[in-house]
DNA sequence: GAGAACTTGTTGATGCTTCAAGTACGCTAG
DNA sequence: CTAGCGTACTTGAAGCATCAACAAGTTCTC
């Protein structure tokens, strides 16, 4: 998402903070790096493995488990996302065989979802291609220190998030 | 998007290669950062102004010309968004009253959107808070030295993906 | 000037994301 | 045991983003 928050060319000069030069560079530049990269990161992965983003970052979590079988309230709050989108989301990865749901025994209200041998093998043959255009549009272009400064950055400001929180997630 | 890009554990360790520790560990910060910084825009925008952060650009752009009023293919260039989205998202903002299209008369396929007084108001109305929030969750605890990393992050990785480009917006 | 090739902008289909509301179950207190 | 409250998950509606296909206009080429 691109903003220009420039100081009052036509707003009012008033008490607002504006961003100064640098700082409103710095953002507009960072805005369409994340566009642009995410808009190829989704590219790739749609045209080679026929996988959105998101169902990447559910199929990897769920291998990550032990039998790829997660409860959804678990996996929700691993992956920061809404349980409604969560459960949107597994409507259609079901669909297409990636995973299917299952009961809970214990909680008759719970639910698990179970990664398919189709689903492991999407995963499984998404990751390389994934990785290295993650590598190619990204990392093999930074420095050591710039990698650092990147999750320094980002340490920053989710902290900030934390503190000035309303509330974090919606439904959580 | 969070993913998870480790070396193999449940994947080959073929001549695929896999994100280090530092990588990996900057790359998921990173991702969650912007998730949550831009839900937390987004929903500071919505909640305050009933604008997108979508809208807010657009509206943005459009302060930004004389009069309020641009080509389409103009504009579309200057977000960096493809046509179509642009065209789908003017629908919306027309019926809420934000913007109006006009006819171009030199170009007969081609078309003007226009800020109406009441997009105008929007805008106004809108800004301090954003950027109060953008300074209160990002800028205002960035050092000098992070705002510079930051952008030259960006440059690098935009410079990255120009070169890779397999030819941009898809409909531009 | 006629036809091919390109440009401008729109549309429809589909998937994604959010919010608000709803269903169904479990837990605890009296 | 039942009433009330909290939890787990789903659903529906609406906005948003992408792709492919399209109509209509312009430009280029011969």
């Amino acid at each position: 998402m691109m903003c220009q928050l420039f100081p009052g060319k036509v707003f009012a000069m008033n008490d607002t903070r504006w961003l100064d030069a640098d700082e409103q560079r710095a953002w507009r530049r960072y805005l369409r790096m994340h566009a642009e990269l995410t808009t190829r990161l989704a590219r790739q992965l749609q045209a080679d493995s026929d996988l959105s983003l998101a169902d990447f970052e559910v199929l990897v979590n769920l291998t990550d488990v032990p039998e790829g079988r997660i409860r959804v309230t678990e996996l929700a709050k691993s992956l920061q996302w809404e349980k409604s989108r969560l459960s949107h989301h597994f409507s259609r990865m079901e669909k297409r065989g990636l995973v299917v749901r299952e009961n809970c025994p214990s909680d008759a209200r719970g639910a698990f979802v179970v990664l398919t041998p189709q689903g492991r093998a999407a995963i499984e043959a998404a990751a390389p291609g994934h990785v290295e255009t993650v590598r190619t549009l990204m990392f093999d272009g930074l420095t050591d220190e710039q990698v650092d400064a990147l999750e320094s950055i980002a340490d920053v400001v989710l902290d900030r998030i934390d503190r000035h929180d309303d509330g974090g997630l919606r439904s959580a």
